[in-house]
DNA sequence: CGCTACATTGAATCGAGTCAACACGCGTGG
DNA sequence: CCACGCGTGTTGACTCGATTCAATGTAGCG
């Protein structure tokens, strides 16, 4: 990771996208002259598991992964992150350790926000606040839904899944997914042999097509119906 | 279900475990001149998933599930809640319809308090929304613990898990366990049938012991080293 | 007393993980 | 410019944990 000029909050162009939104013209100008920004490249942590945190982070270009190591050197992602997404706000909020590492998926420029600026922030506007209760609210919800997935779809339905999502949040020319095979089999939690026979032979079916490594869906109507097929 | 007299929020003997320790006695009597209290019998519903929120439900005795119904007509429980606990907070804050049901353990005493009292407590109570934000990143932190441990641990570390979980937070004599098998093999994420061997295990390892289908743990250091044991 | 819900056990089956071998492509250094 | 190495992707064979199906036992309650 190294050190970069960074974009000026109150210009940035994922402010819209971003909690950032419910700020005024003043406050942004109070976080950016505080904040720092790095460039992170593929691979390395943006921080770790376990962890006390001492800042805010915020995506202003790249993917993050937020994943758990769990038994056998294994890991679980729990959520892809991207531009305009904090990261780290729960474990501040809790004063807690982070219960997960955040990893550069590519080069990523990632701005970071004194934790005292989070606060102030917190305690001043209140629309900040209500919006950022409902984003935890709403990872809540998902992170419950992912749960009972897991517990009860095969890894065909949760890779299709996966797969829509992943899709869908792409910022590649026709959405295309460029996760490694290994990460694509940890964010559905399982290995990547599974994940790779499963995806060989969604290609097999025309459902998607692969380039390069690269997935494209071609047939969405069909990944919806394999995501709720539970036998 | 059934209307019931219910007990009064200032004097409420679950308050102090509730967020209600963070309400002023003047709020209290806010809320407890609108509340209405009814009792729920063992398997019914106080909320049914995806149904629209209208209030918040506080829990004043008894023990409630949180679940999702899945394929297959199974049941993945999220969460098991006890007296002091709200229920639905999260629905009404996202103005979302429920993820799950709420269904009585048995016999519970539900106080029910219309939403518009529960948005002026926000509205008002810096402390009290504080509180429920912490509330709300220890769920989802837990959620998404839950999360890898099903898609990593096996069914042996997550029952051990669930156990001592259970035993913790159990308020009969002695910390005994009295959910069913299938609502214990629901809550880890498994079936009725793997449960049970697993618990006849444990059983014959005298690591618990079993008396009219009621639970108790004899070696709580032994079930903690099973729970993270991942072959 | 008998019904019904819950608990238990066995046998067969299968989805998914593990292990092992091999293919492909990209970048570096000789 | 080519050879080598390493990270990533792919495929096959084997194994095993866990689910399913089926049968039976047990306890509580009207």
């Amino acid at each position: 990771m190294k050190s970069a000029v960074g974009p000026i909050c109150k210009n940035c162009k994922s402010r819209s996208q971003s909690l950032f939104s419910f700020c005024q013209v003043a406050e942004t100008e109070q976080i950016n002259s505080n904040k720092s920004t790095q460039v992170f490249r593929k691979g390395e942590y943006i921080f770790v598991e376990n962890n006390v945190p001492a800042a805010l982070y915020c995506i202003n270009s790249g993917m993050v992964k937020l994943s758990k190591s769990v038994a056998n050197g294994k890991e679980q992602i729990i959520r892809i992150a991207q531009e305009g997404n904090f990261l780290g706000y729960r474990s501040l909020i809790l004063k807690s350790r982070y219960p997960y590492s955040a990893i550069a998926l590519e080069e990523c420029r990632i701005c970071i926000i004194p934790k005292a600026d989070f606060f102030a922030l917190l305690r001043n506007n209140n629309d900040f606040y209500q919006a950022l209760m409902e984003l935890i609210c709403k990872e809540a919800d998902e992170a419950e839904a992912k749960l009972s997935d897991i517990a009860y779809k095969p890894v065909r339905s949760r890779i299709a899944e996966a797969l829509l999502l992943l899709a869908n949040a792409s910022t590649e020319e026709d959405h295309a997914i460029t996760l490694t095979r290994e990460d694509l089999a940890s964010f559905v939690g399982t290995v990547k042999e599974t994940a790779i026979r499963v995806i060989s032979e969604l290609r097999d079916a025309n459902i998607i097509s692969i380039d390069k490594r690269k997935i494209r869906i071609l047939n969405p109507q069909m990944l919806t119906y394999i995501s709720n097929v539970c036998d």
